[in-house]
RNA sequence: GUCCCGGUAGCUCAGUCGGUAGAGCAGCGGACUUUUAAUCCGUAGGUCGGGAGUUCGAUCCUCCCCCGGGACACCA
């Protein structure tokens, strides 16, 4: 951005005095005399100001854009013959969407062309704002003090409802922070009510004005000037809000198909407020989790995203290429590995929040990309994991509660009694065990594990290795029956190549996984430090691998001879964001916690 | 991948026991200077997801395909 425009925007630099001029510009003759000059140096304050533009034809049966545009509709047009501009040749086959134009996104256009050949810009550069919506709610003295001073504002935001009146309109104008209504009267706005009659809902306008109250009590802008920041050419699919006598609000007719929500989140947050609320609480809740950890002493870092060797999980990678090296690289689908690196090198207590992927399938569970955080914690074993998962998730639940407000009210997962410390802890050999009716799990041969699958109902068994099967099990039997928050301790060995053994039961591992509301929501180890067990583990799964199995990855020479220089023992833990933010907030898809998810291509 | 449900105007939906379709909102024209789902009058807007079949005739019935949703399966 150049540096006058920057300069421009800033406050005391010149809006001082415009603004001191905008706002009691009651009358048309300060609309045309005064902004004139304004326009001309920025650009941006869009009255109308142009004496050429004074023949009052709004009203006279010729639309401005008649006279504009060549090809505007003919007079005649309009009544029972098509519109002349109808679309695209059928000869011309299909286009695409932005080309496409429907009857009202001409008319848009025609409204765009009338208002640039007004000589205004419909696209603005900045707007020097004084109250967010809120705030000017806020602002406006107690109706009881009849002769306070009035309060001039100036809002800015997008039109989400028109109610026009002939020679007044009511509008709303969201911003951020809510919604105000606004207040146009032709007698306040002079020139600038042409401007007025051109806008549609969904452009984005500034509005100056002083701050009344309506007969019915509503705070709202009474308008002294109108400025347009950015006319919109296509029709955002608004529903309209009903205030029920309760309280509540009903909308009619707003933009329903979560697939066309996804595709176009911008819409769909444009439309829908609570929209915006939930996902500023995806935020709040990852700001939280990172001031958390910054307090607990951990050193946020960022690792290779392109690695030329994957590991740290059980996935399918995606594959892509870097030309200058000739090397094949792969999208991480874990974090793990560098993390430990990092230890080895000194930095005690780091953590990550990035993204993973993975080249699986998509549902309402998977995104190929979705957000891991890892921590890793030198001189820690598994327990003092546990304890700050608890205290983290506790803490996540709070800022989510908080940045939801009133929406929160959709979850029961938000609530103390069900997110208390501490978590219930539960071995995994013994429940399972337990559940199967066996005196240990483990001492099973592969035949009775099959058998036992098969029974819980688990698909698929007779090409499943025995790692394979003790986890179906365990899913089957388990872990969808944990609904309030439960670790579950010490996995087989060989479900985790990267966990240390557990002391005094060499066929587990020190490992916990945490779950609620029969999910996953947290993996943690005491990691494996022993650079020769960490060899032995990853050659068998590159045995995996190269028999076939997409998911096992390969030998990772660079990580062993970071170890082989004396890694501290540490406990690390894994927490999927999406997943944990879908739990706290009780959405079923994930679609609905990721701003932009993978999508098919359109058409 | 399997099963079930769905795809009709820009949005939300109705409908046709087979005779090429309607409503509300949004749009356009008109009236209306404190409205708030503003109201009133008028008006325009649709290859009824795509293809094939049956039929004099298909948006409707049959088959195939595409897309979406849900359930199950898969998925550290």
């Amino acid at each position: 951005m150049p540096a006058a425009t920057v300069a421009a925007q800033e406050p005391g630099a010149c809006d001082e005095a415009a603004q001191e001029q905008a706002v009691p510009a009651g009358t048309g003759e300060a609309a045309g005399g005064q902004s004139g000059a304004r326009f001309d140096e920025a650009g941006r304050e869009l009255r109308l100001a142009d004496p050429q533009l004074r023949a009052p034809a709004v009203h006279d049966g010729e639309r401005p854009s008649d006279r504009a545009e060549g090809h505007g509709r003919a007079q005649g047009a309009r009544r029972g013959d098509r519109p002349v501009h109808r679309g695209v040749p059928q000869a011309a086959g299909r286009r695409g969407v932005s080309e496409d134009l429907n009857f009202v996104m001409q008319a848009r256009r025609e409204k765009l062309a009338a208002i640039e050949a007004a000589g205004l810009v419909p696209f603005a550069y900045a707007y020097d704002r004084t109250h967010h919506a809120a705030e000017a709610l806020a602002a406006i003295p107690p109706a009881e003090s009849a002769d306070a001073a009035p309060v001039p504002v100036r809002v800015a935001g997008r039109l989400v409802n028109w109610r026009g009146h002939g020679k007044t309109a009511f509008a709303h104008l969201a911003d951020d922070t809510g919604r105000i209504q606004c207040y146009f009267r032709r007698d306040d706005l002079g020139e600038a009510w042409r401007l007025v009659e051109l806008l549609d809902i969904g452009d984005v306008v500034g509005v100056a004005g002083t701050l009344m109250r309506t007969r019915t009590g509503e705070t709202t802008v009474q308008a002294t000037a109108v400025t347009l920041l950015a006319k919109s050419l296509r029709p955002l699919p608004f529903g309209k809000e009903e205030l029920q006598a309760d309280g509540t609000v009903v909308r009619h007719g707003a933009l329903e198909d979560g697939e066309q929500r996804s595709r176009q989140r911008y819409a769909d947050l444009a439309v829908h407020p609570e929209v915006r609320r939930h996902f500023a609480a995806r935020s709040r809740m990852i700001s939280a989790i990172r001031a958390h950890l910054d307090g607990l002493g951990y050193l946020e870092v960022e690792t290779p995203v392109l690695q030329p060797q994957y590991g740290g999980a059980m996935a399918k990678p995606f594959t892509t290429h870097h030309n200058a090296l000739d090397q094949t690289l792969y999208l991480r689908i874990a974090d793990e590995l560098y993390l430990k690196r990092l230890v080895v090198g000194g930095f005690e207590r780091v953590y990550e929040i990035g993204h993973d992927f993975r080249n699986e399938g998509i549902d309402r569970t998977h995104n190929p990309e979705f957000t891991m955080l890892e921590f890793y914690h030198a001189y820690a074993d598994y327990t003092t994991m546990m304890d700050i998962v608890e205290a983290l998730l506790v803490r996540a639940a709070g800022a989510v509660r908080d940045a939801l407000g009133p929406l929160a009210e959709r979850t029961g997962t938000l609530d103390g009694d069900f997110l208390a410390p501490p978590f219930a802890r539960v071995a995994w050999a013994p429940t399972l065990s337990a559940r199967l009716g066996v005196p240990h799990v483990l001492d099973l041969t592969d035949a009775a594990l099959r058998a036992a699958a098969t029974r819980a109902g688990v698909a698929g068994v007779d090409a499943m290795s025995r790692p394979k099967l003790l986890d179906e099990l365990f899913g089957a039997l388990v872990e969808r029956t944990l609904d309030r928050p439960t670790f579950v301790l010490d996995y087989p060995l060989e479900l985790s190549p990267l966990a240390k053994p557990k002391r005094g039961d060499p066929r587990l591992t020190e490992r916990f996984e945490l779950f609620a509301r029969g999910t996953e929501l947290a993996n943690a180890f005491s990691e494996l430090n022993d650079p020769l067990d960490q060899r032995r583990r990853l050659e068998a799964q590159a045995v995996l691998r190269d028999a076939g199995d997409e998911e096992a990855s390969g030998v990772d020479e660079d990580y062993l001879r970071a170890m082989e220089y004396g890694m501290p023992p540490m406990g690390g833990v894994g927490i999927g964001i999406d997943r944990l933010f879908m739990f706290l907030t009780g959405t079923s898809h994930i679609r609905d916690v990721i701003l932009f998810p993978a999508l098919r291509p359109e058409q």
